[in-house]
DNA sequence: AAGACTTTGTGAAAACCTGCACGAGCACCT
DNA sequence: AGGTGCTCGTGCAGGTTTTCACAAAGTCTT
C-alpha cells in the first residue's frame, strides 16, 4: 500500500494543514528545530489537542516529552498534501480579478507554476499577464495535456464559468478553484472549491449587523418598552 | 426585543446565505416570484432539508403547500445579513492583490462600497485605484470615522499585516478580511475572517496526489507486490 | 536506576451539523 | 365540505468535529 494513501484525512483537519505548513516554515527560518503541539497552537490560535489530532492523521512523527522536529513534520505534512512537488496551474478568464491572480506571488512561492492564462476576450489574448502570454481558451485543452496539469483556477465572468469548466474538465483538470460566484455542476471526480469575495464581506455584515442590534436592542430595553423602529 | 436578533445563526448555515441570496437574486430576474426548498436546494446542490434548515433560522416564511415567496425571502435574507442598506468598506495594501480587490465590481453589485485605499508606500499615495485615490495609512482613522468604516479588508504584505489590523482596529473597524496568510491577534469582539489562495490550492493539490497515490496503488497491486518508491 | 517532568496520541464526551421522515398546514379540485 | 396533493418546519438519528483528560513514552536530574 502507498504510504500517502493509508489514511482519508478528514477535511476539517486538512484544512488546516497549510496554516501548520506556514507556520513551521516560519519558525525554521527563525532557526527553531523543534516545537511542541503547545507552541504550534499558539501560533496557529487554535487548541492543542485539535493540533496533535489533527498531526495524528499524517502518522505518530511527534516525540512524547519533545515534541515535533519541525523539519520533518514539514516535509510530511508536504508529502501528504502533495506539495513536495511543483504543480502546474492554468487561469481561465483575463479580467480583473484573473490578471491579479496572474500576478499573484503567492502561488509560484507555494509551488505552483502558472503555465497558461486563457481567455476569449480577441483584445487580451496576446497580452502579458502573470510574466506569460494570454491565450485563446481554445489553447486551453493542449496547454493541459502538455504541461500536464491538473489544478485550474476560475476567474471569468458568470456568464461563462460553465462553458469554461467544462473546458477545463474536458481537457482534464480534476481540480478547480472557483472565484466565480456561481454555483457549477462537475462530473463525480472532479474536485471544486470556491471562493465567495462578495459573500465572505456579507458574512462580516451579519457580525457588524448583530453588533448594531444588540445597540438598539439594549438602548430600546434601557430607554422604554416601547416597539424598536428598523 | 430587536426582530433581527432574536436568534443567533449557526456558523455552517450564515455561510450558505449569500448564496441563497445570489440564487434568489437570479430566479428574480427570470420573473419567477415563488420557489421550493426543493428548487432552491437543485440551485444551491444541496439538500432540499438543509436549505428548509437554515431558512428556518430566520423565521418561518415559507407557506406549506406552496413554497417561498422569492422577493419576500430575499428581503428577509438581507435584512438578517445586513446588506439591506450599503456599508462602506476600507482596503489595506495596494499592492497587486488590493489593486485587483479595489477594482473587483463584485463588492459594490453586492452593497459594500469602497471608501478608501490606504498604503505606506510613497509611491503608491494619490495614484487612482478603484476609482479613488490611495491615501496614507496615517490618514485611515478619518476616513474610517468619518465615513463610518466597520469593515476592512486586509491585503498588506505579511511583514506588515498585524501593524494595519491594529491601526484597523483602533480605528474602529469590527470586522476584517484578511488575504493575507498570517494568524492576526485581535481583541475581542473583532471579526477576522481568512481567505488563503495558496492554502486553497493546497488542499486541492492533496486531492490530486490522492488521486495520483491511488493510482499508483492499482499499479502497485496489480503489476507487483513489490514496495512502491516515491 | 528511579523518580520527576514533559508532551504525545487517543478514547470518550460534548458540541455541532446533516439528512431523513413525517406531522402540520395550505391550495386546489370535485 | 371533504378529499387529494404539495411543501414547510422540525424531531430525531447518524455523522463529523472539537475538546477534555489521561495513559504511554520519552527526557532529564540526581
Amino acid at each position: 500500500m502507498s504510504v500517502s494513501s493509508r489514511r482519508k484525512i478528514p477535511e476539517a483537519a486538512l484544512i488546516r494543514l497549510p496554516m501548520y505548513l506556514r507556520l513551521l516554515g516560519e519558525v525554521t527560518a527563525q532557526g527553531v528545530t523543534h516545537i511542541s503541539s503547545d507552541q504550534l497552537a499558539e501560533l496557529a490560535a487554535v487548541n492543542a489537542a485539535k493540533v496533535r489530532k489533527d498531526l495524528s492523521y499524517l502518522g505518530s512523527y511527534g516525540v512524547r516529552g519533545v515534541g515535533y522536529e519541525v523539519a520533518f513534520l514539514s516535509y510530511q505534512i508536504q508529502r501528504e498534501l502533495g506539495v513536495n512537488h511543483e504543480w502546474p496551474i492554468v487561469i481561465v478568464g483575463a479580467g480583473n480579478l484573473g490578471q491579479a491572480l496572474a500576478n499573484y506571488g503567492g502561488f509560484v512561492e507555494r509551488g505552483f507554476g502558472l503555465v497558461g492564462v486563457f481567455d476569449t476576450d480577441p483584445s487580451k489574448i496576446g497580452t502579458q499577464v502573470g510574466g506569460i502570454g494570454v491565450q485563446h481558451l481554445d489553447e486551453l485543452s493542449e496547454v493541459v495535456q502538455t504541461r500536464g496539469v491538473s489544478i485550474g483556477v476560475l476567474a471569468t465572468p458568470a456568464s461563462t464559468a460553465q462553458e469554461a469548466v467544462n473546458r477545463l474538465v474536458r481537457a482534464g483538470v480534476g481540480s478547480i478553484l472557483n472565484f466565480v460566484p456561481m454555483v457549477l455542476s462537475v462530473p463525480r471526480g472532479v474536485h471544486i472549491s470556491k471562493v465567495d469575495l462578495a459573500g465572505e464581506l456579507q458574512i462580516l455584515s451579519y457580525y457588524e449587523q448583530q453588533k448594531v442590534n444588540s445597540l438598539s436592542h439594549i438602548q430600546a430595553t434601557t430607554t422604554s418598552s416601547r416597539a424598536v423602529s428598523a
